[in-house]
DNA sequence: GTAATATAAATTGTATACAATTTTAACACT
DNA sequence: AGTGTTAAAATTGTATACAATTTATATTAC
């Protein structure tokens, strides 16, 4: 499957080939290296990767289902493009969805993954005071991520997975200022207090706070 | 692409072998018949279908894709589990979208998918006057796929037509009281009068509605 | 008899060869 | 020159062969 953690390339790459050339080719769309609706001949990837036409077509099998490109039958694969206007409603999108997911996870958490949900909140008021940027960013998508599958609902858990992929794409050249970062690790305080004081519904409007206010950054 | 009206078998088979064998696959998913966290051997669905492995691979990514099944690597296919809570949560999500999707399809429809829009809702008043149940339920789909594809969001558009997908398995072999027809179907009117009004708040609120009841029915 | 290890079988991952289809180019015709 | 047709090239779809990995089986040690 493909990473989405791929875009901070500071990981250890022990995982299969495939992955990482799913992930190169992923960044060639979004940073414009392939342009929307740019056909894509297979054979030139194999050449560029040194692999053969059939891990390369799994991997155009797996950036079809995410999106990036369009595969139509006999005639190849086409380059899907992101508009601004896209990355505007993925965000929306994102603050209808999200809220309902925290809700759920409070109600579902098990005892490991809410371990987990701690030991990652307080490496995010770690990374807060040494304003660590690069960390921060990294963090707060892993304890969204420990979120998203402690809703256990394996749709919803993709469905937001990707929309952030989409979103951290808008982001990428995005420099927020320092001083954002208190405030959002205030805002993911309220959404860790409703996991700690199990109260879902507290647990959603703390969620929907978040996302109204990333949302308000963005512009 | 996964057709998602295979399960109305009454069409024209001149699509790709491997759509319509990725389809029978689906089915016995869904039905029951491959069992969830059953391993899927690739050869067994070789000699099954009479194809060689390598089709046979690009089906199981498709179906890894749609959540059916599990890929795990140089470990193979596991059917993934639909519970009924599962189903319940496809419901739920569908509402948090729907009246959005709606409301941007307002905004975005073009005259073509106006048209079309139009078009549907006349055989849907035609169907329900006839109280052809079966031709209702398949035509419902095709308004609300309209709809989908008319909010011009690609994304949104496969997150909806996946819940459908799920929603409508777990309906398969529901058989709904003949008398919700003309509700539905002013249901539907109320969204297709905001379109022809041009007013996205009330198709949002229209869409809601629907979305509320779908679930009361459900019950 | 049980557990650990080694071996064999089965299964998945990849490369290559060939078939079917599409795209490109050349050519004749008006 | 422009258009339609035909042939060649390129590209995608499928089948098969082999490599790497995992799973199952058998053997040995205790």
């Amino acid at each position: 499957m493909l990473d989405l953690d791929f875009l901070n390339n500071n990981y250890q790459d022990n995982r299969p080939a495939s992955e990482i050339v799913a992930e190169s080719i992923a960044i060639d769309i979004l940073t414009g290296v392939l342009r929307p609706g740019q056909r894509i001949i297979e054979h030139t990837l194999c050449d560029k990767y040194a692999m053969s036409r059939t891990p390369i077509r799994g991997i155009l099998n797996q950036l079809s289902s995410f999106g990036l490109i369009r595969l139509i039958p006999n005639r190849g694969a086409f380059v899907t493009g992101v508009t601004e206007r896209d990355i505007d409603d993925f965000f929306y999108m994102k603050s209808l969805l999200y809220p309902q997911c925290v809700k759920w996870a409070i109600e579902r958490i098990t005892t490991e993954e809410m371990a987990m949900l701690e030991e990652t909140f307080d490496f995010m008021e770690f990374y807060t005071a040494t304003e660590d940027f690069e960390k921060m960013k990294k963090i707060n998508h892993g304890f969204e991520a420990i979120i998203y599958n402690a809703s256990h609902n394996a749709e919803l858990e993709k469905t937001l997975l990707r929309y952030d992929f989409f979103i951290r794409y808008a982001n990428i050249n995005i420099k927020y200022p320092l001083n954002y970062l208190p405030a959002v690790l205030e805002e993911h305080r309220a959404i860790f207090m409703a996991f700690k004081d199990k109260k879902p519904d507290a647990g959603y409007e703390a969620a929907q706070i978040h996302a109204y206010k990333s949302m308000l950054r963005r512009k």
